[in-house]
DNA sequence: GTCTATAGCTTGATAGAC
DNA sequence: GTCTATCAAGCTATAGAC
């Protein structure tokens, strides 16, 4: 019995996160994406026209479920800016310790697909992170400090920063480090 | 005529070098790295026991010569502290514009290799962010700053963040404002 | 230490039935 | 829309000669 179209192209990506973003994207396989969706290889290239088309479905499923998180992480937060800034922080360090985090989905499949420069994927992962920006500078400058542009900026940095050493060493403690620094800059 | 066994060595891993950090260290293959360095692959396999093998040669032989950049470029930069900090900052940006630049290949490569926790590599990798981070901390304890290694940490995830920024923004206006940020943590 | 040659497997993608 | 079946190419790694 034929599954609606839909359902089946949701879980089909619901498979490919799993496994891009646990094994790697050139690691994991079309095989592996077919077996653990539950369908053949003939019906993910049905609803895909090849890998690079399901990366970057992969990625463009990830940004309004990872902006909302993060969102969420700092109006969870009470107390002023700068309290909010490291209470996102916070929230993201304790993420981090979970098994199952491996980095910034979007930032290793840049570094993925470093050697392909016009791949698709790419431009998701840069609007998302210029989605997160702007989100942050709105809350930056609805506060009334100045150069909320380059703060916003500078925040991010930090954000992904974490992520990065977090990643290389296994240690949440570096996100703390830079919510330090970013509750700093969001001082006066 | 057979090479010196060391200089063959050293071929091979320049060529793991450009295709490793140049394509993504799963897209480049064992035959590409053999055809660049002008060997047949039994050779590859007569100097390193595996691609994981190679993977660890060619991260560890990368440790000095960009620590040693990093350090150049922070010496190089007339001034107190903060105007040496933003200069390593700006000589990356520089650095960055290269259209061969793609990224950290540290980052990169723990990237990569995130679905393989054990692997020889990431504990290079490691190893060397953090002989960069020691280095920092030497630097800002030697001008009486308090807590140098707090601040040292803090500066090393603006440079990873920034790595992280540019390669998916591919814009190293990101990383100037990284280094703005840097400057004023090594400040009073 | 380097070669020729190839084993053995996995990959992304497709043909054609229903 | 999903299946069975399969292709051609690429992959890591090895055998054995010199």
């Amino acid at each position: 019995m034929p599954r609606e179209a839909h359902a089946t192209r949701e879980q089909i990506i619901q498979a490919a996160d799993a496994l891009f973003y646990g094994e790697g994207i050139r690691s994991a396989s079309m095989d592996a994406i077919a077996a653990k969706t539950g369908v053949t290889k003939r019906t993910l290239y049905y609803h895909f026209s090849s890998k690079d088309d399901l990366i970057a479905a992969y990625l463009a499923a990830r940004d309004e479920p990872t902006f909302a998180r993060q969102a969420a992480w700092l109006d969870e937060t009470k107390g002023d800016l700068p309290r909010q800034v490291l209470g996102l922080f916070e929230n993201l360090a304790r993420a981090m310790k979970a098994p199952r985090w491996k980095g910034c989905g979007f930032i290793r499949a840049a570094a993925e697909l470093a050697g392909t420069p016009g791949h698709p994927a790419l431009k998701i992962g840069s609007a998302h992170k210029k989605r997160v920006e702007a989100w942050l500078e709105g809350r930056i400058a609805a506060k009334g400090l100045s150069e909320p542009a380059l703060r916003a900026r500078q925040v991010m940095i930090l954000l992904d920063g974490a992520a990065a050493q977090v990643l290389i060493h296994r240690d949440p403690a570096y996100a703390l480090a830079a919510g330090q620094a970013a509750a700093a800059l969001v001082t006066k």
